[in-house]
DNA sequence: AAAGCTAACAACCGCACCCCT
DNA sequence: TAGGGGTGCGGTTGTTAGCTT
């Protein structure tokens, strides 16, 4: 079936954001939150496409994104994820809870694929032999619970890992996602020139718009919705606490936490945003400091994959 | 100081999937 | 069951900043 454009390409803005935009954008999401990106345009009056208007989001506006350096865990945790899974990148995001597939992606396009090609680090194996990441074959993930389960799918079934990970994740969301400046995760682990902080978000960032003031606008919305006082000012980390649902729980990313971790009664503590933020989803079902351990433990598992065609392997030793 | 080159990042495009009617 | 709308994903391109000559 031939479809019409998504937008009207006549009077559509196209490139980069001003900060005004972003801000007519981060208000409307204060207000009806992520999703029916149909209506953005025309509700805020931006000219921008839909598509546009969620991919500023979520690449960019959405609170809980790490920008700058990548860690050397996390270059490693990508390159094993990518030979693992191909460039399906975004099931490799839900990894890294605090980048977006585009990062990795441009991460990988400008470092890692470059660096695996001249030898690289110790971690580096040619991805090759990898199945595309072709589309419509193994790709099935609308949501990034369902990107991270299909990632996992050697592992037959998620659903026995939900209740520990529930839990492992509640332990890290306290500590290293909701606190700001945790550990165990291999995205917060890293250098102190991320994490949102306003520094860092002027440097990476063209705007004065940036992290600094988006946050202090989701500060105010976190007041007028009766809670969020926890972590101020951090969109980094006050959004990617795991527990419970959220006000807006059908939304996009909410749906895991929502399933195994808060059924109905967490409506007094869930995070702002959470539903707009995957690290929960992520970690839900399979902690990553225990993916982490296991990615990092050794080649073995590694060399394994690569001679057996992971994505038909029988279910992979992950730890407990 | 200027020009050229390269790397990094933001954004766009098109396709495929999911869900609703 | 089929069709269509909405959304997500991956590939690719465009722009800009930084570096080298």
């Amino acid at each position: 079936m031939v479809r019409p454009p998504c937008c009207d390409k006549e009077g559509v803005k196209k490139g980069p954001w001003t900060p005004e935009e972003d801000l007519v954008l981060v208000s409307y999401i204060q207000e009806h939150g992520p999703g029916n990106w149909r209506a953005v345009p025309t509700r805020t009056g931006l000219m921008r496409c839909s598509k546009s208007c969620r991919l500023r989001w979520t690449n960019y506006l959405r609170p809980g994104i790490k920008r700058g350096n990548f860690t050397d865990q996390e270059e490693k945790l990508i390159i094993h994820l990518q030979a693992l899974l191909g460039n399906r990148w975004a099931a490799i995001a839900s990894y890294l809870p605090e980048r977006t597939d585009n990062d990795i992606k441009n991460y990988w396009n400008t470092h890692l694929k470059r660096k695996l090609q001249s030898g690289g680090d110790g971690a580096g194996k040619p991805p090759a032999q990898r199945p595309p990441s072709g589309r419509g074959g193994c790709r099935r993930t609308s949501t990034w619970r369902a990107a991270r389960c299909e990632a996992l799918t050697p592992l037959d079934d998620c659903k026995p890992q939900q209740q520990d990970a529930a839990a492992a994740v509640d332990a890290a969301g306290a500590g290293a996602m909701g606190g700001g400046g945790g550990e165990d995760s291999p995205a917060s682990s890293s250098s102190g020139a991320s994490q949102c902080s306003p520094s860092a978000a002027a440097a990476a960032g063209p705007y004065v718009l940036t992290t600094e003031n988006i946050s202090r606008m989701l500060d105010g919305w976190a007041g007028r919705k009766g809670r969020g006082g926890g972590t101020p000012g951090t969109p980094g980390g006050a959004e990617s606490a795991s527990t419970g649902s959220s006000d807006a729980s059908e939304v996009s990313y909410g749906g895991a936490a929502v399933a195994s971790a808060a059924p109905s009664g967490g409506a007094g503590n869930r995070p702002l945003f959470e539903y707009e933020t995957k690290p929960a989803v992520a970690a839900q079902q399979m902690p990553l400091s225990a993916i982490e351990s296991w990615l990092f433990d050794d080649d073995s598992h590694f060399h394994h994959v690569q001679s057996a065609s992971l994505l038909d392997a029988t279910p992979m030793d992950y730890p407990e």
